[in-house]
DNA sequence: ACATTTGCTGGGAACGTTCCCGGGAGCGCT
DNA sequence: AGCGCTCCCGGGAACGTTCCCAGCAAATGT
């Protein structure tokens, strides 16, 4: 279909012996069109393969049809499913994506980001950047400024100044927690990621509070640090074991660093969930095959990416509305993870079961 | 930086002083402007955070610094790695992408997406699509007419019709298989992706061809068809086991089916590698830390994805030149695979190494 | 019979930038 | 003085589309 010669509403117009006026007409769906006119011109359109150039028409429409998303570490788990259903969302209601990949979170050279996004002339901007120290700060001075509305994904501390969409990372925390300690185990230990994370404070935010309601121990011995990876799970088990001889369960804060937890109880011929319980995050597609098969934390990070789509078209049109209802104080929406049950983790007696329940949902996997 | 008020070019002309003519001087880095003026309308420019607008200027000049991406499975391996590497080279390039994700490698609504992309008068297409049944046959029809030249990443069967970029798929059946041999194992089964994926086709070649060239078995009971998940991988060796049992090692054509059947043997009770050998592909980050670690085959994606972007860059550059030197024939290029030797394969007596680092590369990994 | 609406069509301006041109100032050389 | 050159600068056209407005015919109302 696609020619080589890139060909104008004017040929078309030509070929179908009417105005440039009325293929637009015909183009953009409007009435006012005779129906065999309509037909006529559909038919040109047809068999020329023509498109209409989205420079001249995004020129002096002032929109582009286009989402600019920016985004940081694909190869992880989490960023690569909300991209995903980001473009997913994006196609059904007819936007395009343009992508910036940033290769460190902490990046403070938002405005370099920011203006070629602009430039670019995008309808909106999706930040799915996660909150990293302090690379946030930005939104609180230039976030008013922006010509585009924008949505966060992911972690935000305190009062958003920008509409913002995440997971309740706090109840990932509590959730995973909660299991263990109603799995009977009483010393548990935590592997967080990296502090200066948002998310990773959130979760240990989570785990403390649970623990510390329960009248358990949840002193610093118990907390050690990754970075996300396999071999800082490994390495995080045996600093943990190290400091605390009698922990009896760990929370991973991703299933990477579960895995290297297994890894570590494998080889030091603990048995898992028997001396030692062990709780993920993501529910990785190998969750269910690593041994034993993982207990872990669900994210619905695909909902996350497209209610980020649907956000931002609604702030979209509502721009383009000229009543300009006053300021409406930015949203922040949260989403409840969820618990899967598999073998890791010490069984909860039934007694227990309603209890656990009443907090959090859970649902129960084979493997 | 980036202001509420979209400004043009005639703001920054009046507010320095000069016509719209220097600016736009200024902004392409053109000789002939005084020193002096130079620095005031840089400065404007810089404190007024004024960005040129792209479909002004993408009208007039007929391209638009912008990549249009197809890709498929970001929640796998090797795209989010080849996609992460594109957006990077091409920004280091100035091009920004424009992503389009296919929800399934078979579609045949190759029409639509190129007429999507063509409208949005990408300057060039880089598509990063597995090759999957018969999903490229658009390419000898449609492929020389397209407006913008075009990439292919990843399979390519028969002789191109077009400039691809891929892996040398062949060679990563033959590593796996030689090393597997070379380990004194003479019956090896094979685990296959989908094979109506071109790339499960030729790492079945690659394990077909070294086999029968030492003169051992290769027939079709030894070769097990999954579809690239842990869980295929889990059921395939048990089939495999089924229809072999004398099978004594395995080449999984990914790490996640080479994971599926590490947990198998595990409940099988077969040790790894003493009893069963296993080699997977792509080196993922749990390989090195799985029991017992993976040996497995690296690709080198990420080279592939920038040369893409380079070789792209090329043919735009190449292009727009008028002298239009008559076609020269698409061209194809192959990257190496290299083996990462870890222990789940039994290792090579020192006597055959020398043979085996004949044909292909190989690095030894610690874990 | 005439005024008014309705349905359909086309002409021209505008969007913001770059390209093609032409022109003035300053200089050195004849 | 006059000429030609280089260095800067600006005016206007052009890119391909949509928006605003006007026009024409037929249909309708009085």
């Amino acid at each position: 279909m696609a020619q080589r010669k890139r060909l104008t509403i004017r040929d078309v117009a030509a070929q179908a012996g009417v105005s440039i006026q009325t293929v637009s007409r015909v183009l953009n769906n409007r009435p006012d069109v005779a129906p065999d006119t309509l037909q006529r011109v559909q038919e040109v359109i047809a068999e020329t393969g023509y498109a209409p150039n989205m420079f001249a028409r995004g020129l002096i429409q002032g929109r582009s049809h286009v989402l600019g998303v920016v985004a940081f570490g694909l190869e992880y788990f989490g960023p690569s499913r909300v991209l995903t259903e980001i473009e997913r969302q994006a196609a059904e209601m007819g936007y395009g994506i343009s992508l910036n990949l940033i290769l460190q979170p902490e990046t403070n050279d938002v405005d370099h980001i920011l203006n070629a996004l602009c430039a670019r002339q995008v309808d909106g901007i999706i930040w799915a950047i996660p909150e990293v120290s302090n690379n946030r700060v930005w939104s609180r001075t230039q976030g008013s400024e922006l010509p585009v509305p924008i949505m966060l994904v992911g972690g935000m501390a305190g009062r958003p100044h920008l509409p913002c969409i995440g997971i309740d990372n706090v109840a990932i925390g509590c959730l995973a927690t909660e299991h263990l300690v109603a799995g009977g185990t009483r010393t548990v230990g935590i592997m967080t990621g990296p502090l200066s994370w948002w998310e990773s404070q959130q979760r240990l935010q989570g785990w403390r509070q649970t623990l510390e309601m329960q009248g358990l121990d949840a002193s610093d011995s118990l907390i050690v640090e990754g970075d996300w990876t396999v071999t800082s799970g490994e390495q995080g088990l045996y600093r943990l074991l190290e400091q605390r001889p009698d922990i009896e369960a760990v929370f991973a804060s991703n299933d990477h660093m579960a895995l290297g937890a297994l890894h570590a109880a494998h080889r030091l011929s603990r048995r898992v969930p028997e001396d030692l319980s062990v709780v993920g995050v993501d529910n990785i597609a190998e969750a269910s095959h690593l041994w034993p098969p993982l207990t872990t934390v669900h994210q619905p990070l695909r909902d996350a990416g497209a209610l980020a789509v649907k956000e931002i078209d609604r702030l979209i049109r509502r721009e383009r509305q000229p009543r300009r209802s006053q300021e409406v104080a930015p949203e922040m929406t949260l989403l409840m993870p969820e618990l899967i049950i598999r073998d890791s983790a010490r069984p909860v007696p039934p007694s227990e079961v309603a209890s656990e329940n009443g907090v959090h949902s859970a649902a129960v996997a084979g493997h």
